[in-house]
Parts: structure tokens; C-alpha cells; sequence
DNA sequence: GTAATAAATGTATAATTTACATTAATCCAC
DNA sequence: GTGGATTAATGTAAATTATACATTTATTAC
């Protein structure tokens, strides 16, 4: 490589770069995030987001979905970047940057036994306990940004079995917006911006009666988005 | 420092990572977008945003203000993360990590011959050139943030002066929503939130009857949010 | 067959958004 | 100083969307 400018503006070369993810569920009517014991010092044993350092020739994006691979056993997941935290003293160790992705999955889909053997663990989304160094900053504004893009994208079926129920979506929508909703006016809305698809079937582990399960209309979502994009729940 | 598992990852000594911002403003009716020529190989000299290495005892905000003030001389800018850019070969010379941030400024408080100076330059938002490297991607993602962004906060402000008329503000949204609005429409809307304060002034740049200059009221913006968070324009 | 449970449905009112045309203030030219 | 040109300012009616609210239905367990 030849000597340029570059060497002139003395990139540090002790920046490490790492990627941590927002791994978001739900299950049980209740939002959960998924950390685990961080692995290396300063702080090694606390509870953290699911990271890792980001390899010379590696995307971020591919470090993301290789750690969540890793721990999760789950590939192909919805995943978005949150940002950069690039405090100077962030990492009391390392001159460290973290690039924050955030992830939903389907919570039954995941692999329990990979999970446990990596000492992960799924939190109650109002019990997480304290993360290590910034993370708890990461989360709140995880939370932040995934309660906005639910009100313009639908993002919710990203966290439900392919078949659910529109109480369930209700339900989810309620965690998420941290508010109940009017359960004749949810569906109203919902089946009004045709992106559902009723089946002919029932689930029937809530209700005796039972509650028609539904499937996401992703070809009338493009469609939808195409024709002015507003998607607004609640 | 004690050796750590963090030695076992071996994470790149050779990682940079670098800010570049996207600095828009808005002149004649026009959403502007400041760039300069790329100081750094490979590519020197070619149109880039503007930019800089983060040095290691800096915040990554902080290199993006450094960077800023050094091409514009304008400090307390409104100034906000779009993400990280992090594609193994976005950039062909070394591994580089970049942290983009949107900054809004007045274009008229600028230092002119500062930009000059640094070869910078301002483009219509329609006429910026061919960039460098994986900079038009961060431009439209910026231009969408941008763009989504105005409909929940009131950022419009950030891009005028101090004094500004309402026929000014309505322009503003016109270029960043890409559509004409209906001036009494705009106007009811904007006074019923009550952010606007009214001077005993008016701009008579524009026509011979003259419109009034506002001012955009913090405080009760501060209310506004704290009492359920609604701005919404057009 | 009846008691219990959650699912499903409709309507009237209020609030918000949209569409649309005229008058007002000022400057400049004559 | 009058008339013409130009942009600023204003109000109302119709349509759309959001909200509030109570009853009936399907099913299972007993």
C-alpha cells in the first residue's frame, strides 16, 4: 500500500470495531429481550447484549447475523441497524465502537438448547436486569425506535408465528405501544388495509370458542406501500 | 492491559473507522447539500461528503462536529446520526467504517470563504454530483430519513433563520415532501400548534405586500411534546 | 344443557383533513 | 395619486377518519 494523506491523519491503530444486537421476542403476551453473559473483560460474566467484534472482512451486517446464528440458531431474521455508539470511554478497556442492530424473531422458532448452552437468557422486557457498560442506552433506544417504525411498518408480523390471531397482534400492539386498545376498532382497521389473509383454521389455546388464525399478505403489503405507503396501527 | 479473551477474537488492527456528514441547508427555495473534494485516497480529489478519520481519544460525534466546524465554522448545529456504514469493501484502500450524521444548518450563517477555502461546495439537492465511494447511498437514505423525520418533528426550523415567514417554512416543506401544499391549509395546521410566535416584522424580499416574520416558539414546543408528542405537518 | 370464556360484530358521534376562491397590503410605473 | 401587479392572508363546507361503546356467538368443561 502506498503512503498517503491517510497516514498523515493517524487513524488510531487501536479502534476496535464490534456489532451488539437488540434481539427482540414475544411470547406469552409479553415483549422479551434476549442477552446473555458477555464473554470478554472488562466486565466479563455480566449481563450484555449479544455481540461480538466485527471481523477485517466481515460486513457489519454479517457480524450481526453471524452472532445471532451463532447463539439463536435462527438465519434469514428480520434485522435493522439502531446506530453507531462511538463514545471515547464507552468501553473502559478498549477504544471500542458498536455498531447496535436490532433483530425480531419469532420466539418459538429459535433453538432452545443453543440458547441455554450459551448461557442466553430471555428477559421480560420491563425486568431486564442492568447490561454492561452503554447497553442499557442501547435498549432504550431500541425500544424507542421499534415503538416509531410499528406506527408506519409492520413489523409486528415479524414477531409472531407465520399463523396467529388477531387478538395476538392486538396483544403484541398493546406491549408495544404500552396501551389497550379498542378490540372492535383494531380489527376494523387492520382488515381494512387488506394485508391479511384469513384461514380456515382456529387456535384455540386462549378461548374455548377459538380465534381464526390469519396469514401476512406481503404481495397487498408491496402493493400498499407502492400506493402511498400508510400503514398505521392504532 | 492484562491479556483477555479479547485477544483470542483478534479483531482487525488494521480497522478504520472515519465520520462523513451529510450537511444539508436550504437557500432560494432550494434543499442544498454541501460537499467537498475527498482529501484522502484512493479517489482524491473526487466529490464526497464530508468527512474525516475519528481520532481514538475523540467521540464519533465529536470528529463530525471537529470536521464541521473546520469546513463551515459554524459550532451548535443541529447535528443527528443516520447510521454506520460497514460493507467490507466500501471502501477499495482500507477497511473503513463510516459513522454518517445529518446535519441541518442556515445557510447564511456560514462562513463563506472558509467552505471555499476547502474546496467545498453547495449543490441543489437534484444536482449533487456523482459521490465517491458508497456516498450517494448514504445521501438518499439521509434524504428519506430527512424526509420521514419532518412529518414528526419540527427540523424545518433548524434549516431557517431565526426570523422566518410562513410562506418560507411552507416552501421548505414543499422541497422536503416533494409536493405542493395548500398555503390556508399549511397555515391553520402550523398556528394551531402553537409553536410559532408572531413578530411585529415583516420580509418584503418576496413580495410588496410583505409577510410576517415568526419566530418558532421552544417552550411550548417543549410542551408540546411532554403533553403526547404530535407534530405533524401536511 | 348450562355455565364459563374469549371472539366477533356495528353504529353514531366527534375530530381531523381536504378542497377550494376572495380580499388585503404594498410597490412601482405611469 | 391612480391603477396594475404581486404575493399574503383568511373561512367554510364536505369528506374522511378516529373514537366510544354493548351485545351476540362459538365452543368446552362440567
Amino acid at each position: 500500500m502506498p503512503e498517503t494523506i491517510i497516514d498523515f491523519y493517524q487513524p488510531s491503530e487501536k479502534m476496535y470495531v464490534a456489532t451488539d444486537c437488540l434481539i427482540f421476542g414475544f411470547d406469552e403476551g409479553q415483549l422479551k429481550l434476549l442477552v446473555f453473559k458477555r464473554r470478554v473483560e472488562p466486565r466479563k460474566g455480566e449481563w450484555s447484549l449479544i455481540g461480538s467484534f466485527v471481523n477485517l472482512d466481515e460486513d457489519v451486517e454479517e457480524a450481526a447475523k453471524r452472532v445471532l446464528a451463532e447463539i439463536t440458531g435462527l438465519e434469514n431474521v428480520y434485522m435493522e441497524q439502531l446506530g453507531a455508539y462511538g463514545a471515547a470511554e464507552r468501553d473502559p478497556g478498549y477504544r471500542t465502537i458498536s455498531i447496535v442492530q436490532y433483530a425480531l424473531i419469532r420466539i418459538n422458532d429459535y433453538d432452545k438448547k443453543l440458547v441455554e448452552s450459551h448461557g442466553a437468557h430471555w428477559f421480560d422486557i420491563n425486568e431486564v436486569p442492568g447490561l454492561v457498560l452503554d447497553h442499557d442506552k442501547m435498549l432504550a433506544d431500541g425500544l424507542e425506535k421499534l415503538r416509531r417504525k410499528a406506527r408506519y411498518q409492520p413489523i409486528g408480523f415479524e414477531l409472531l408465528p407465520e399463523k396467529f390471531t388477531i387478538p395476538q397482534l392486538q396483544k403484541l400492539y398493546e406491549v408495544i405501544y404500552q396501551k389497550e386498545l379498542d378490540g372492535r376498532n383494531f380489527r376494523k382497521k387492520l382488515l381494512s388495509l387488506n394485508v391479511l389473509i384469513k384461514l380456515d383454521e382456529k387456535d384455540k389455546s386462549n378461548s374455548r370458542r377459538g380465534a381464526f388464525l390469519y396469514k401476512f399478505d406481503h404481495k397487498n403489503y408491496q402493493q400498499l406501500l407502492k400506493s402511498g405507503y400508510n400503514f398505521e396501527i392504532a
